[in-house]
DNA sequence: TTTTTTACTTGCTTTTTGCAAGTAATATGT
DNA sequence: ACATATTACTTGCAAAAAGCAAGTAAAAAA
């Protein structure tokens, strides 16, 4: 079980004890929004983690209760993961992230996604998460 | 001039590029929700962040324009960061991390933060918003 | 004029990351 | 049945970042 260093209690911190670092937030980003669920797929992105550090986040995800893990139901030697209801929340974090990279950075963003988050947040963020919590019961 | 690598494109991998680590959003938080705009004052918040890293976080911080610095009006020898607008725009990240740490975790939040964010999140988030930029101002 | 404040910098150790290669349990093709 | 491929890691090592203690330097206060 992978334990995690409390800073403080303030709840910004203990956040970023969890998601503070340059991948976690990314291989949720896979899950939420490229509907991405094995080890495998983690492993294709554009930003290239390693195996190492994307084999520790997913343990870590997994002993915080982010994400489950379980046998895949094609193939025995195959993973699933999947979001929690804990997950799910991380969704408006990412969608905050979305918004400020392509207001002041330079990025190339899904337009559709964009047009959408600017012209009724609450009603996307909702989406999302819905959309997250069916992927979880496939 | 301190540069960062864009790892890819994507507005949420490059907003990590800049914010994804574990103390950058601490120091923001503090200029946000504690009123802070000195090294000193940075220093002496609870998670104790260490001089080296202080100082190379304010660089980062104001090379990529999110934060200014300037001398502060009472004393030359001391500096006064301030927001910039990407800065100010950063807001509702912090908000969201707020929500998700005292939901899911085991932290002691603001209880009257707390409840203007749940009842109503839009406004409390464009106060904060506004009273950043008011700071930034003074 | 000495001491304190303020904002760093430097040197060193520890931890984390990044990279390449290796392992092991299925699963597939012939 | 047997060899090859897929999938999910682990291991070892070098490089980068973080953490810690001490030192520096300009300005302000006593």
């Amino acid at each position: 079980m992978k334990e995690l260093k409390q800073r403080s209690t303030c709840p910004v911190s203990t956040s970023l004890d969890v998601l503070g670092d340059k991948w976690t937030l990314l291989i949720l980003r896979d899950m939420v929004f490229a509907n991405k669920s094995t080890y495998g797929q983690f492993l294709q992105s554009e930003e290239k983690i390693a195996t190492n550090i994307l084999a520790d986040r997913l343990a870590v995800l997994e002993a915080q209760g982010i994400l489950t893990k379980a046998v895949a139901a094609d193939k025995k030697s195959k993973f699933t993961y999947r979001l929690t209801e804990k997950g799910v929340d991380i969704v408006p974090i990412i969608i905050e992230l979305v918004l400020w990279g392509a207001k002041h950075c330079s990025t190339i963003a899904d337009p559709n996604l964009l047009a959408e988050l600017q012209t009724g947040k609450d009603a996307a963020v909702e989406k999302y998460k819905q959309l997250a919590r069916e992927k979880a019961l496939a």
